[in-house]
DNA sequence: TATGAATGAGGGTTCATTCAT
DNA sequence: TATGAATGAACCCTCATTCAT
């Protein structure tokens, strides 16, 4: 692994154990094992690397949204697919979901970044599902974009209970979960 | 209002400004126009400060989702009301939510803390009509945390989405969010 | 002595010790026996605090160039006078002078602080006194500024010699500078 | 040109622009187009550049001060050559010319550096010819080092001010200026 | 109780220097 | 010889905390 991968992993590492706050330099310098200088050959201030960290895991969670997703299933088995992939994001990197989700609205990210793009652009895939759902009389008619942000906010929430052991998620939560979702916004 | 008030709306205010990683004594202390030492009169270090106002916020809010609550109404009634009420106050207190909602789930508040008990017990109101619902046969049966979870993180997010202005939040909205969120746990 | 004071003379002793270029922030505390921070209750920065001795030592200066100055005396005795104050002054106050005469030229000095006027404006005093020498056929003419760079000179480059004990600096040598630096400007 | 030489070449431009305390080897490889590894080739450190530098730089001026020097010339005429030399080797070569000005008595240059002879030894063809004259009883008896701190002292003042453009430097000041030079240390 | 000058540990950052290529 | 990524000591500066007033 490259140094300037050293020093990401070990930040997010460090923002998920410690909170944003409390990463420190010598702190990120000792976990990734690099020399104090090395970090400014690749990032020129503490807020570059958190936004490169933010920035690298968003792409990473823009590949795993669409992972199987075929345009030509049913509205429901492609609906399902997309909350089912964030929900197993959110299972398998806890430390990438949860900053994105913290971050996403904190003054600490550029709004620009808050805006970016995902990889393949999984934002507007959601989108369009939710408004060819309600041309078909399926899904109700509401702002498209508070539709996302609720089905969006689901399956964040649950995750952050999951997290603090609130409550595990097998199969059987799983498939609640994502019938609930589908349900909330149902005509 | 006290030196002591002064000091924690100071603080509430810059976090919600700047977020929590840059707020310093120094800026609490010139936005409370309290002198560098009179904090440590009330408090003992930062922390304490954060935790207090974690704290204050947490009770305000208890309150308010309880406001009007009648518990003789019907279950669907009393489901609107809560999360009305939580809706409510995120709208009329943006930065006493968006700081609960944030720091419940960071490393930054101890996790005694985060269990709090609100004021009059409002989680156990919620969660107790959840297994009131379950057992009529009207809400879904799981996990009732799994299922208080899920409806209160619909407010959440469709708070944050409306912070950021994604999308306006007026009685068309409301009443399709709380629709929304009941369909998504019912049989 | 004040704070403040004990920095800007720890700071002129380090500069006339060591050079500008190796004045540190911790020599500076260590020598005037100040914490670290303290500085920035005075100062905002390192070039403040040498912009604020070489006013300081400006000032200190413009005061003793017009020591004893008779506005009524001879042409001659004024010049001698002023001369003489400027010459005594660097033999007095050594590191003052130096630090002046080497950093008036300097890309380190803004060119406001270089061009400020001294107390007095001692220097409008010698233009003036230059102007009337020229006009009474006395002085030669030329252009004024060069004239009192030229005798201006004439006493910093002999102070600086003196300074590394090239000769000594006693009555017989005073008088003997004094009367070159005035043929040199007669007509 | 040597990557010794551009190095060199460099250093003395940053020294002139910034000031020997703002010049970091980043910016002479930088400006010098060379990596940060070549120069320790050439030198073991920053002190060894610098006096390379001023090495350099006394040589150079050695050659100017005596060119088209006449053994056989009168005593004015020799003098008038000198000064004449020194002062167009500062209008000439600015960078050179200050850096051995402000550098000559400070604790940055060793000692040792500061009494080299120069090239051909022009300092003792000045004091011999300040002696010379003594003897004739044409120049003033006073300490030959002292009467040569004091024309040399001359046109360097006059050269910084000209620098600052306080005023011009064409044929009229300088005749004016060598002439002043003269009559300062005439009987 | 209220203050703010003083403090120094520790923050982010720079920079001379090394060394594998 | 020439390079530049890597290094860590030392830099400037911030900031939570103390204490005399």
């Amino acid at each position: 692994m490259s140094k300037k991968q050293d020093i990401m992993a070990a930040t997010l590492d460090l923002i998920h154990e410690e909170g944003l706050q409390s990463v420190t330099f010598s702190k990120i310098f000792k976990k990734a094992n690099v020399g104090s200088g090395t970090i400014y050959n690749y990032f020129s201030n503490k807020e570059e690397i958190v936004n490169a960290v933010y920035k690298e895991a968003r792409m990473h969670m823009g590949e795993h949204l669409l992972q199987g997703y075929d345009p030509f299933a049913s509205l429901y088995e492609r609906f399902k697919c997309l909350q089912l992939n964030r929900l197993t994001f959110g299972i398998l990197y806890p430390k990438e979901f949860l900053f994105i989700d913290n971050f996403s609205f904190s003054p600490y990210i550029s709004p620009e970044l808050r805006n970016m793009d995902d990889l393949h652009n999984s934002r507007e895939v959601i989108l369009s599902l939710i408004v060819e759902g309600q041309k078909q009389g399926i899904i109700k008619e509401m702002d498209s974009h508070l539709c996302h942000q609720l089905i969006h906010g689901i399956i964040s929430s649950i995750l952050k209970g999951y997290y603090v052991e609130k409550y595990p998620l097998n199969e059987t939560q799983i498939q609640q979960i994502l019938e609930a979702s589908w349900k909330s916004i149902l005509v």
